[in-house]
DNA sequence: CCTGCAAATGTTATAATGTTGCAAATTTTG
DNA sequence: CAAAATTTGCAACATTATAACATTTGCAGG
């Protein structure tokens, strides 16, 4: 696995948007999937952020760029980002990240500072296994697994409430 | 552990609220909580649903009721319920559901049926240990696990798309 | 009893998040 | 180029959640 600069390593923010979106411009390319300017703008935002964004704070940024979106335009593209593996959606913020593991066919675990709001993905593979397990275990078939872990990051721990 | 009826099994949806009531009252009376008319009223109806329930959806049930309700009401309602384990919200519905566990302290994993909508609830102690372990391998501090699979329940397996 | 405090509820308004439907523009394809 | 399909613009609206402040209720101490 190639090395890739994480949320809880000191790491060039610039470099790391830019292998983003160069990934994302290889996935797309793969799929024969378009990656149009909103798109990729979208895609660029959210890495930007380095923390979860909701839609609505892409939303203002679109506008600040002098681009007159509305919810829909952002809504989309998230769609199309989602779909194509690009970001993820974190259910219980209401927001979005993009993906550490573009292009690898997984399923993300979370891990949610409830101080500074950074997000780190993991990939555990043997764990999705075993939540799998268990749902098949009483005959459910599952499709989907939401596992978001809110706490404190290395971070945050020393400074506790005084952010 | 005592029998209880789960969504999974065929049982009496009646006795199935009346035995969620009780055991929230004796949970109520051990914390010194005030389990109110509403706070009741809707801790039922949440049960009586046997679905994940939206908040409107609870107010719309308590206008109908007769009870001239506004939103706060029934968020207040189901903060209670929420800090006193009786109910949950699943993140990725944004509803409610009767706790199965009340009173046992514990994580939720919810298998949520995405043709019926119905939501069983499984105590996984191991599994959300794992989870926690997993954060703590990263540094971070865990505090509260969301953990929600989509998918098929097994009466709907049959069924398909056909609902 | 009643008074005063805390908890709970009522009420109005508003914020935040997400969707529908249709028209216009753009890209792809034949 | 022309037809078809995809993408975007746009306006309205639907859903979910909270803020702020007034009123009522339950209850402990005088």
């Amino acid at each position: 696995m190639p090395e890739r600069a994480l949320p809880y390593r000191p790491h060039n923010p610039q470099a790391c948007v830019a292998q983003a979106l160069s990934d994302a411009h290889a996935i797309c390319r793969d799929e024969n999937a378009r990656l149009t300017p909103i798109r990729e703008r979208v895609l660029e935002l959210i890495w930007q952020s380095h923390k979860p964004l909701g839609a609505y704070d892409i939303l203002a940024k679109l506008s600040s760029d002098g681009h007159n979106a509305a919810p829909p335009t952002v809504y989309r593209a998230l769609d199309f980002l989602l779909q194509h593996g690009l970001v993820h959606r974190i259910a219980s913020l209401n927001a979005f990240v993009g993906c550490a593991h573009a292009g690898e066919h997984h399923r993300g675990t979370f891990l949610i500072c409830r101080q500074c709001g950074t997000v780190l993905e993991l990939a555990m593979p043997e764990l999705n296994q075993a939540i799998e397990s268990a749902a098949r275990a009483e005959a459910f078939l599952p499709d989907d697994v939401t596992l978001e872990v809110a706490g404190l990051c290395p971070r945050c721990q020393g400074e506790q409430t005084n952010d």
